[in-house]
RNA sequence: GGGCAGCUAGCUCAGUUGGUUAGAGCGCUACGUUCACACCGUAGAGGUCACAGGUUCGAAUCCUGUGCUGCCCA
C-alpha cells in the first residue's frame, strides 16, 4: 500500500475533486420525473454583482448555501442550487464609465448608448467568468448547467411580463419625485447609494425684503442657508403658524430633558432655556406679525431675481432656531418639497442634468453650481442683502458611485404602487408562510414593508432592463385601440395631457404602429432590484410553465446577509406572490456581516479586505469554508483581524489602519519588501505581492490536516482487513462509547444545520473529531490493534467512526472529505455502513447521510467512559507536574468501588498505553506506596508511585494551594446551605445537589490534608 | 431622531428554559519529535462576564438606566 504523505495537499485535492464532480455532474438536477417521490430542496443564489470579484461576504454567503445543499443532497433530497450573477445597474455602469474616463478620457456621451452598453457587456463577460470560477474554487455545488444572469433573455422576458402585468393592473404610475441626483453620472441614485460626509461649509444669512410693508410690519425677513444658489429656485419663505405654541413645546421638551439629565448637561440645557426666554421677548412679536402676514397672503421679494414670492405659514419653520423663518426651495430640498406640496407652491427646478443652472436661474444660467454660488454670494453682498456669514461643518450627501456631492433634483419617475401588493408579503411573514431566521430580523422586514411606500423604479442609466413604455402624443384612444387591436400584450394610460403612455410585453412594440405619430421609447431603465425581485421564479423559467418551475418553486431557503432584507428579500416576496401567487421561499436564513479587527466593514477602498482567493491559495478552500461556518453565529458582527503574509518568509504582519493604505510594506522579520493592492509605482509593482489573510482560517487548515492524518493512521492499520458491513458492536466499552457518541453527534449536528445554527454544527463536529475520535478513541485503538484478538474489531470500528465523521463534515469541508473518501475506496471500498442500503456511493457527495439509530445513544456508557478519561487525565497531570519524562513508565494503583474497578479492568491495557503506566493495584483495597502522588477524580483515588522522582517541596506547595481553594468552596457551600431562605425556597433537587457537592468537597479536602501531612513527614 | 444588536481570557467567539468551581480556538509558558499528525502531543497560566441599580434563596443569563461600538431606517 502506498503510504500517504504526512501533509494534506489542498491544491492537488481540490483539482482532483473538481474534476471528479464535474465528470459526474453530481451538482446537476433535473425536475422530478413522474413517480419520483423524493422530497425537494431548492435554492437560488443571491446573484453576486458583476461589478467585481467576490469578497469574503460572498464566501460566507455561498459557503452556508453549499452546506445546506450538500446536506440535503446526501439526505436523499432532489436538490437544485441555481447559480447566476446580477447586472447591478448603476454599480457596473459606474465602474465601466470611470475606467473609460481614466483610460480613454471619454465620457459615456462621447461613446453613445449602444457602444457603452457593448463595453459593459464585455466587462460583464469578464467578471461573470471570474465570479463563477471563484464559486467553483470555493466548492459551491451549484447546478452549473443552469447559470443565469439578471439581464439575459430569459430574465428579460420575465421582467417585461411582470412589469406589463403591473401596468395593466394600474399599479404603475408616473410622478415627480425629488431624487438624489448624481451630476457626474447624470442619474438618480437610490438612498442606499448615498453616503454622508462632514465638510467645511458656510451658513449664509440673507435678507428678503417685504413687498410694500405696511405700518407695524417689518421691512424684511432674514433666512439662512448653506446653499445660497438655491434661492434662485425659492418658492416661498415660511414662518410657523403659531410661534408661541411652538416655543411652548420646545420649552417643555427641554425641561423634560433637564429633569432626566445629569449635572454636567444642565448648563447646556439652561443656556438653551435662556435663549428661549430671550426669543419670547425679542423675536416672538415679530414672528406673530409675520404669521399674520402670511395668513393675509403677503409677499417678499426674492433678492437678485426680484421675483415676489409668498410668505407661508408652515410648521417646518422653527421659531426656536435661527431667525424663525426659512426659505422654501421645493425642487431642491426634501423638507422643502414636503412644504411645497402642503402649501401648493410651484416647484422651480433650476438645474440641468449635468449640474449647471438652467434658464430659471436667469442671469446665472449655464454656470456650474459652484460658480453660481460664488456669484450669488457676491451679488447679495453687493446688493446689501447679505447679513452674516458663519463657518459651519455640514453633513453633505455624496454619491457612493462617483464620490461627487448629491444634488436633490425633481424628476419624472415611474413608480410601482405598493399599497395593494405589499399586504400579501406582510401576511406571508406574519402568517408563517415565510419564516425568517433569526426571528428578530422579521421586525425590520415588517416595519419597512408596513409603510407601503411606492417604489420608484426609473433609473437614468443605459445599463439595465429598458422600461417597456413608449410615449405617443396627439392621438385619440380609438387610434390606439385600432393600432393594437388583437394584441393582448399592449396597454396604455393617459399622460395627463394629450399624450399616452403605452406599455408592451414585447420588446418590439413597433414605433410606427400609429401612422404619423411615432412612439418614443422611455430612455430609462429599471432599478436593478426589479429584476432581482423576480429571481426565484424568473430563473426557473417563469412566465412559461416549465417543469423546473413546477418542481422547484417555491424554493426552500434563501440565504442572505442582513443588510438587504428590505431591498431584496421583501421585494422578492412581493413580486413572487404577485406573479405566481406563491411565496418565493419558505425560509430565510440571515447571516452576519464580516468586519475587520476595528469593527469596520471590509471594502476595497479602505484596503482592509481579505480576498477569498488568497485564503484558498494559502490555506485551502476547506479552511476558508470551515472558518466561515464557524463564524456564522447568530450575533450580528464577525470581526476578523487581518494580517499580511510576507511572501518571502511567510511571517504574518498585523494589518493596521496605518499600514493598510501603504503601497509597500517591509517585513519586520526578514526585512524583505512586498507590495499591496495600492502599489502603482513601477518600483512597488515589481515587488512580490503580500496577500492579506486572517489567522481565523488556520484552524480549518489544521483541521483538514488532522483528518488527513487520522486517515493515514486508519489506512496504515487496515492491512489484512476485509471491510464488509460495519455496525456498532456491543463488545467493548470504548466501542459502545464511540457508537453512542456517533449517534448523539449526528443528531446534534444535523439539528444544528436544520435550524441554521451553522457555527454550532462546526463546533460540535470539530470537537468530536479532534478531541474524542482522534485524541481518545484513536489512541485507545493503538493498544487494541497490537493484539490480534481485538484487532479486527478495532479496525471495523475505526472505519465506522472515520467514515461517519467524513460524511458529517462533507457539507462544510467538501474537498478534504472527498479526497479521503477516494483513498478509502481503494483500501476499504467493500465497507457498508448501516445507512448504506443502496451500496456505497463512488463519491462522498452523494453518499448517504448517517442515520445512527437512537438506540445507540447510551448515557451510562458515556459516563463510564468519562471516568476512564478522567483517570487518564489525572495520571497525566501528576506526571506533568512532577516532570516525569514522557517515555518513563510509572507505577499506578487505583482505588475505587468494586463496580468502578470492574468497569476499568478491561481498560487497563489502554490506560497503560495512554498514560504510560504499569498498573500495580486496582480495587476497593488498593493503595499506593507511602508518599505517592495522589489525585481523586470521578470516585477514584489514583496513586502514582514516583519513588525518587518526586519533587516533594513542589508537591507540598501545590497541594497547600489546592486545599485552600477547596476550603474556600466548602465555606461558600456551607454558607449557602445554612441560609434558611435557600433551604426553604430552592427546589429540593438543587439543595440535594449542593449537599452532595459539599460532601465531595469535604472528602477531597480530608484526603488532601492527609496527603499533605504524609508528604510533610517525608520531607 | 427612531429601531435592532453587541460589550465574557491578550485576540476572535460559545454559553440552550436563572442552579458552576464560566468554556473553545488562536496567542502565551513548560516539557516532548523512530512508532497518524510540530498544520502535532501533554500539562499550565490567564476572567469584578462594560458600568450602576433592581427582581430573586440564587444573575454572565431576567428588568431598568448609563456608557461605548456596529448596523438598519428617517
Amino acid at each position: 500500500m502506498p503510504e500517504l504523505p504526512k501533509q494534506y495537499d489542498h491544491k492537488a485535492a481540490q483539482a482532483r475533486c473538481r474534476a471528479l464532480w464535474d465528470a459526474a455532474r453530481t451538482w446537476h438536477a433535473e425536475p422530478a420525473a413522474p413517480g419520483d417521490t423524493r422530497p425537494v430542496f431548492s435554492m437560488v443564489i443571491p446573484p453576486p454583482n458583476v461589478t467585481g470579484a467576490l469578497h469574503l461576504g460572498h464566501a460566507l454567503n455561498n459557503t452556508l448555501q453549499d452546506v445546506l445543499v450538500r446536506t440535503r443532497r446526501m439526505q436523499g433530497y432532489l436538490t437544485l442550487w441555481m447559480p447566476g450573477t446580477d447586472h447591478a445597474g448603476i454599480a457596473t455602469q459606474a465602474v465601466v464609465e470611470r475606467r473609460l474616463l481614466e483610460e480613454e478620457k471619454l465620457s459615456r456621451h462621447d461613446l453613445g448608448r449602444e457602444k457603452l452598453v457593448e463595453r459593459i457587456w464585455a466587462w460583464k463577460e469578464q467578471y461573470e467568468k471570474r465570479i463563477l470560477g471563484q464559486l467553483r474554487d470555493l466548492g459551491a455545488s451549484c447546478d452549473w448547467d443552469r447559470t443565469r444572469f439578471t439581464l439575459d433573455d430569459q430574465c428579460a422576458a420575465a421582467v417585461r411580463e411582470a412589469f406589463f402585468r403591473l401596468f395593466d393592473k394600474g399599479l404603475v404610475r408616473r410622478g415627480k419625485r425629488l431624487v438624489n441626483w448624481d451630476t457626474f453620472l447624470q442619474t438618480a441614485v437610490s438612498d442606499d447609494e448615498v453616503f454622508h460626509e462632514q465638510v467645511k461649509g458656510h451658513f449664509w444669512h440673507i435678507r428678503y425684503d417685504v413687498v410694500d410693508p405696511q405700518l407695524g410690519e417689518p421691512a424684511s425677513v432674514t433666512v439662512a442657508t448653506t446653499r445660497p444658489e438655491t434661492l434662485l429656485g425659492d418658492a416661498a419663505v415660511a414662518v410657523h403658524p403659531d410661534p408661541a405654541a411652538a416655543l411652548d413645546v420646545a420649552e417643555r421638551v427641554l425641561r423634560e430633558k433637564r429633569a432626566q439629565a445629569n449635572a454636567k448637561e444642565h448648563a447646556e440645557i439652561d443656556r438653551a432655556l435662556d435663549d428661549l426666554a430671550v426669543r419670547r421677548t425679542e423675536l416672538l412679536p415679530l414672528l406673530e406679525t409675520l404669521a399674520a402676514m402670511a395668513r393675509a397672503g403677503r409677499k417678499v421679494r426674492l433678492p437678485l431675481l426680484g421675483r415676489a414670492i409668498p410668505l407661508v405659514a408652515d410648521e417646518w419653520a422653527k421659531p426656536e432656531m435661527g431667525s424663525g423663518c426659512v426659505k422654501i426651495t421645493p425642487a431642491h430640498d426634501p423638507n422643502d418639497y414636503d412644504v411645497g406640496r402642503r402649501q401648493s407652491l410651484p416647484m422651480v427646478n433650476i438645474l440641468n442634468p449635468d449640474g449647471t443652472l438652467n434658464a430659471e436661474a436667469g442671469p446665472y444660467a449655464g454656470l456650474t453650481i459652484h460658480k453660481a454660488r460664488t456669484k450669488v454670494v457676491a451679488g447679495l453682498d453687493a446688493a446689501g442683502q447679505l447679513v452674516q456669514v458663519e463657518d459651519r461643518i455640514i453633513e453633505l450627501a455624496h454619491s457612493d458611485r462617483s464620490k461627487t456631492p448629491i444634488e436633490p433634483y425633481l424628476a419624472d419617475q415611474w413608480f410601482i404602487r405598493m399599497d395593494e401588493i405589499a399586504q400579501p408579503a406582510l401576511d406571508a411573514v406574519t402568517g408563517g408562510a415565510v419564516r425568517i431566521f433569526p426571528e428578530r430580523y422579521a421586525k425590520s422586514y415588517l416595519d419597512w414593508l408596513g409603510e407601503k411606500r411606492d417604489w420608484p423604479v426609473s433609473r437614468q442609466l443605459w445599463w439595465g432592463h429598458r422600461i417597456p413604455i413608449w410615449h405617443v402624443d396627439g392621438v385619440a384612444e380609438p387610434d390606439l385601440a385600432k393600432a393594437f387591436a388583437g394584441r393582448d400584450g399592449v396597454a396604455w394610460t393617459s399622460d395627463g395631457g394629450t399624450g399616452w403612455h403605452v406599455c408592451s410585453r414585447d420588446e418590439a412594440l413597433g414605433v410606427g404602429a400609429i401612422a404619423g405619430q411615432p412612439l418614443v421609447r422611455d430612455p430609462d431603465v429599471l432599478d436593478t432590484w426589479f429584476s432581482s425581485a423576480l429571481w426565484p421564479h424568473s430563473t426557473l423559467g417563469w412566465p412559461a410553465a416549465t417543469p423546473e418551475l413546477a418542481s422547484f418553486y417555491p424554493t426552500s431557503t434563501l440565504v442572505t446577509s442582513r443588510d438587504i432584507i428590505t431591498l431584496w428579500v421583501a421585494r422578492m416576496v412581493i413580486m413572487g406572490i404577485f406573479d405566481t401567487g406563491k411565496v418565493p421561499f419558505r425560509d430565510v436564513a440571515i447571516h452576519p456581516k464580516i468586519l475587520d479587527r476595528y469593527g469596520e466593514t471590509m471594502s476595497k477602498s479602505k484596503g482592509n479586505g481579505v480576498d477569498p482567493v488568497d485564503v484558498i491559495e494559502a490555506l485551502g478552500a476547506d479552511a476558508l469554508r470551515f472558518g466561515m461556518v464557524s463564524m456564522a453565529t447568530e450575533t450580528q458582527d464577525v470581526r476578523m483581524p487581518v494580517e499580511f503574509q510576507c511572501p518571502h518568509c511567510e511571517a504574518r504582519i498585523e494589518q493596521t489602519v496605518q499600514n493598510r493604505m501603504h503601497p509597500r510594506i517591509e517585513c519586520p522579520k526578514c526585512k524583505g519588501a512586498f507590495r499591496t493592492q495600492w502599489a502603482t509605482k513601477p518600483d512597488d509593482v515589481a515587488l512580490p505581492r503580500g496577500p492579506a489573510l486572517s489567522e481565523r482560517f488556520e484552524s480549518g487548515r489544521n483541521f483538514s490536516n488532522k483528518l488527513w492524518n487520522a486517515t493515514r493512521f486508519v489506512l496504515m492499520n487496515l492491512e489484512g482487513f476485509e471491510a464488509g458491513s460495519l455496525n456498532a458492536s456491543p463488545a467493548a466499552l470504548e466501542d459502545r462509547w464511540l457508537a453512542s457518541r456517533l449517534a448523539s453527534v449526528t443528531r446534534d449536528a444535523t439539528r444544528a444545520i436544520d435550524e441554521y445554527r451553522f457555527a454550532e454544527a462546526a463546533r460540535i463536529l470539530y470537537a468530536f473529531a479532534w478531541d474524542e475520535f482522534c485524541s481518545a478513541y484513536l489512541e485507545l485503538c493503538k493498544a487494541r490493534l497490537a493484539d490480534p484478538a481485538t484487532r479486527p474489531q478495532a479496525q471495523a470500528m475505526l472505519l465506522l467512526g472515520l467514515d461517519t465523521i467524513l460524511r458529517l463534515l462533507h457539507p462544510i469541508m467538501p474537498f478534504v472529505t472527498e479526497e479521503i473518501w477516494q483513498h478509502l475506496q481503494e483500501i476499504a471500498g467493500g465497507r457498508r455502513l448501516p445507512w448504506d442500503p443502496a451500496g456505497l456511493s463512488p463519491t462522498i457527495m452523494t453518499a448517504a447521510w448517517p442515520t445512527p439509530p437512537a438506540a445507540w445513544i447510551d448515557d451510562r456508557t458515556e459516563r463510564q467512559f468519562g471516568t476512564f478519561l478522567a483517570v487518564v487525565g489525572a495520571i497525566r497531570e501528576i506526571r506533568s507536574r512532577q516532570n516525569v519524562p514522557p517515555r518513563t513508565q510509572v507505577k499506578v494503583a487505583i482505588r475505587a468501588s468494586r463496580e468502578t474497578s470492574d468497569l476499568l479492568a478491561p481498560m487497563h491495557a489502554s490506560l497503560a498505553s495512554m498514560a504510560v503506566v504499569e498498573i500495580t493495584g486496582a480495587g476497593p483495597e488498593a493503595s499506593g506506596a507511602a508518599g505517592a502522588a495522589t489525585a481523586t477524580v470521578a470516585g477514584c483515588d489514583v496513586f502514582v508511585d514516583l519513588a525518587d522522582l518526586i519533587d516533594v517541596g513542589a508537591e507540598i506547595t501545590r497541594l497547600t494551594k489546592e486545599n485552600e481553594k477547596t476550603a474556600g468552596f466548602i465555606q461558600a457551600k456551607q454558607a449557602k446551605l445554612a441560609d434558611e431562605k435557600f433551604a426553604a425556597k430552592a427546589p429540593p433537587q438543587v439543595v440535594q445537589k449542593e449537599r452532595e457537592q459539599l460532601a465531595e468537597l469535604e472528602a477531597k479536602l480530608a484526603k488532601g490534608l492527609g496527603t499533605l501531612a504524609a508528604l510533610r513527614k517525608k520531607h
